[in-house]
Parts: structure tokens; C-alpha cells; sequence
RNA sequence: GGCCCCAUCGUCUAAUGGUGAGGACAGCGCUCUUUCAAGGCGUAAAUCCGGGUUCGAUUCCCGGUGGGGCCGCCA
């Protein structure tokens, strides 16, 4: 049986988007379901617009996601190979030079059959003839591509939906080339919430603006494997081997599908929740400053580990454990509660945990949000916030007890 | 405009001739509760329209409508 190999071919023109990185994420479950290979190809047949950042960040993002690639091939290494193609097509008749090379289109209906989406069936007629190199050294997209699929003998090209109308083009090619014809499939596309095509102007698009914001990256394959696929359950959490275990081509969705934050957001928290609390503070790291690292920065990191969607969420929910903002003292009274009882309780409550005693059983005696609200708000300056009780345990007493003694001086 | 693709709750989707059209996110409500978050319970919410085919259409066919993609010496 032919072996399964698959691809994902960026340009390096930009920064690695979400649609490249779902493409790949398909492309690399299909192959390693079957235990193919999955390629990865830079096509920068471009030189003005390619930049060697771009194929960096390609490749970066793709380890990030632990997408590994098996072979790896950049098409301006491969000038010869394609110089080699070139003349065949000139020689056979396929192709002509006319300032640029052009195919020779012999303008037939072009028909292929595409795994999900069935048969697709277009008239070549209205293509013309259409350059495909600038000269012998120098092939463009169409050309390039075709040979490298056939050369690296790619059996499945895996790629969006905005390719299927390139695709005609690519097999007629494949005729003159005498190349066999891989299987197609073409994904449905991401969307923005206008149902556009992604871009920028939707936001974040770049894979690399979500490993910023601290996204770990299994909640991004995770989330990114599920737009357009749905597996035979309902379940939702999936690890990168129960995704290769279940993946098929023909369970993927036709229709586009929204780039929906919310529900990625949702996935990212399930991954965080269940970090290994070590593990989530060597993540926390990079997104936090120097000095918080050698404070309370455990405690601080138990209190969050589930209320926050991304690792940068910490930054600034976190803050008030490493360094008290300046809050409204009027923020400190609870209700209808008065200036003097708010006051009145803080100074009990600061007696009470100077000697260890219990705070909460005085609350429950005074009330609990007579005594527990003015004390958080002094512990946190915040409106909202975990409990005093739990704010405490991270802080320590002295701490503890300096920030009552600054909220009482407040009133 | 030409060619092509697509169409189930707001969103991601399940169900490929027979279901009360299911799940998840988001929303809302209740619960918990000092606030927030988390958790538990519950609730609302969809088959684009019109024709066929069929005993029976979300599902098959045709036509509309709507949305999207591509129309470079970019990929």
C-alpha cells in the first residue's frame, strides 16, 4: 500500500496564521493515523515578499504546537529541480515562452474528486493561458507546488477551501507533467464573526499573538482540531494521541466555521485547571515580573489556577498578592453598613488574627458580610476577589496585618 | 460580473429517510455564598425558502435566496 504522506506548505510572507496552523494540525493527524509522514514545505518562490523571520516563526509556532515534521524542504533550495520541469514542458509542446512562460491550456473540464466534498467539476476553458514560470529558473505557485507534491510524492494535499479553484490549474499541469494526481481534500475556511475569510483586521490571527497571551498550546491544538471536525462522541477534551486515534477526513465539516475566543477560552481554562500546580508555576513564569518570583508567587498561583483562561490573565488578577493598589475607602464599607462599625470590625479583626484567633467565628456572629467583605477589600483592594480567608493564606500574617492596619488608617 | 464552494440553536457541532432534532461554548435562572471565580442543578434557543421523490424528509433531487472563496509575472 502507498504510504500516506501529507504537507503543509506556507509562504513565508507573514507570520504563521491560525488557518496554516489548522491545515497542519489535519494534515498531521491524517498522516500519523496511518502512521505516514507529514512534511513540512517553505514555498518562497517570492524572494520580494519572503522573509527568513517568517520561516522561523513558521517552524516556531509549529513546535510550539508539536506539530513535528518528518522531512523538511524550502523551495528556493530546489531552483534545479524545477529548471529541469520547465524545459520538459517546453520541449513537449505543454508550455511556450512569451516574455514569461506560459502553459499551454488545452481548456477542457477539469474533474477531480475531493474527500469531502465529493466531485467538483470546472471548465478550464476561461483560465487561459496562465504563466507559470518568469523563466527557466524560475517557477511560480502553481508550477512549484505541483512539482513538489509529486517530487516529495505527496498522496493527500490537505489545504483550504480558498484552494479548490487552483486546484483545475495544478492537475492540468499534473497531465503535462505526466504526474499522477493526489488525493484532494479541501477544508472548510476559519472565519471571522463577519464570516469572512480570518485576517487581520479580525483581530489575532497569528499563532504566535496566542502563545503571547499565554494559551498552552495542547488547548490551542485541542481547540483548532475542533473547528471543522467533530469526532464520533460528545466529548470535547482531547489529548494530541486521542486526536490522531480519531481523526478522519470524512467526519470534517463543509461549511466554514467562526473563530469563536469564547469557546477557546473555555478549552485553554480545562488545560490550566488541570496543571500539575508545579507545572503551572514554571509556566506563570514568563508572564510575570522578576520580583514576583521569589514572593508569594505559589500561594498566589494556588488562588488562581482556575479562575483564569490564560497564563497572561494572571499578570493582572494576580497583582494585588504582590503589591497593593491604592483603592477608594469606601470600597471597604459593606452595604448599609457605617464608617465607624467598618472600622470597628477591621480593628477586631486585626486583634483577632494578631493572637490566632478565629475570624470567622466572630463573623458569624457579627455577620458575615458585616466583617468578611471589609476585610477582603483591605487584604485586595478590589471589588472582586478570592476570600479573605484564602487571600491570607498566601500573605501571611505580618502582611496580612499591615494591609488591615492601612485599611483602618483609611477610614 | 464570471467560475466554484457552502447552508441545523448566537457560536462550534451531532443526528445521512422514521429522534421529544442531541451535546458543548456563550446567555439566562436557581443553588453555593462576604464579592469574584469554580462547582451543582435547571432554562431558553436551530433544520434558509419553495417545489418535488417517498407512507415518511434535517437527511435525496431541482429551483430560489443568503453567505463565502477564487479570478496576479502572490501563495
Amino acid at each position: 500500500m502507498e504510504e500516506i504522506r501529507t504537507r503543509l506548505a506556507p509562504s513565508p510572507t507573514g507570520l504563521l496564521h491560525v488557518g496554516n496552523a489548522r491545515a497542519g494540525i489535519f494534515n498531521f493527524l491524517f498522516a500519523k493515523k496511518s502512521g505516514g509522514k507529514f512534511i513540512l514545505r517553505i514555498e518562497d518562490t517570492d524572494i520580494e515578499r519572503s522573509k527568513p523571520e517568517y520561516e522561523e516563526d513558521a517552524k516556531a509556532a509549529m513546535r510550539w504546537l508539536g506539530l513535528n515534521w518528518d522531512e523538511f524542504y524550502r523551495q528556493s533550495d530546489r531552483k534545479e529541480i524545477y529548471s529541469h520541469h520547465i524545459k520538459k514542458l517546453l520541449e513537449n509542446g505543454s508550455a511556450y515562452v512569451s516574455d514569461v512562460i506560459r502553459f499551454k491550456n488545452p481548456g477542457r473540464i477539469v474533474k477531480f474528486y475531493d474527500i469531502i466534498r465529493g466531485n467538483i467539476e470546472t471548465d478550464t476553458k476561461d483560465l487561459g493561458d496562465f504563466v507559470i514560470a518568469k523563466d527557466e529558473k524560475t517557477p511560480l505557485y502553481h508550477l512549484a507546488a505541483v512539482i513538489d507534491d509529486f517530487e516529495m510524492k505527496i498522496s493527500h494535499i490537505i489545504r483550504g477551501e480558498d484552494h479548490i479553484s487552483n486546484t483545475p490549474r495544478q492537475i492540468l499541469i499534473q497531465e503535462a507533467l505526466r504526474c499522477p494526481t493526489p488525493k484532494y481534500a479541501h477544508l472548510p475556511l476559519i472565519l471571522g464573526s463577519d464570516r469572512s475569510k480570518l485576517s487581520k483586521r479580525h483581530g489575532a490571527e497569528a499563532l504566535s499573538e496566542y502563545k503571547k497571551l499565554g494559551y498552552l498550546p495542547e488547548a490551542m491544538f485541542n481547540f483548532l482540531a475542533l473547528l471543522g471536525w467533530h469526532p464520533e462522541d460528545d466529548r470535547e477534551i482531547f489529548t494530541k494521541e486521542e486526536l490522531i486515534e480519531q481523526f478522519s477526513l470524512e467526519r470534517v465539516q463543509k461549511g466554514g466555521a467562526i473563530f469563536d475566543k469564547r469557546k477557546l477560552d473555555w478549552i485553554s481554562r480545562e488545560y490550566i485547571k488541570k496543571l500539575d500546580g508545579k507545572d503551572f508555576i514554571e509556566k506563570l513564569k514568563p508572564f510575570i515580573p522578576e520580583e514576583w518570583r521569589n514572593k508569594n508567587l505559589s500561594g498566589a498561583a494556588r488562588l488562581f489556577q482556575d479562575r483564569i483562561s490564560k497564563l497572561s490573565d494572571f499578570t493582572t488578577e494576580a497583582k494585588f498578592i504582590f503589591e497593593l493598589g491604592d483603592y477608594d475607602p469606601a470600597l471597604l464599607i459593606w452595604k448599609n453598613a457605617s464608617r465607624e462599625d467598618t472600622k470597628k470590625r477591621l480593628e477586631k479583626a486585626f486583634e483577632l488574627i494578631f493572637s490566632s484567633g478565629d475570624v470567622v467565628a466572630y463573623a458569624k456572629k457579627e455577620g458575615m458580610g458585616e466583617v468578611l467583605w471589609p476585610l477582603r477589600v483591605s487584604l485586595s483592594g478590589l471589588k472582586n476577589s478570592p476570600g479573605p480567608i484564602e487571600i491570607m493564606e498566601v500573605l501571611g500574617k505580618e502582611e496580612s496585618l499591615k494591609r488591615i492596619r492601612h485599611a483602618i488608617s483609611k477610614l
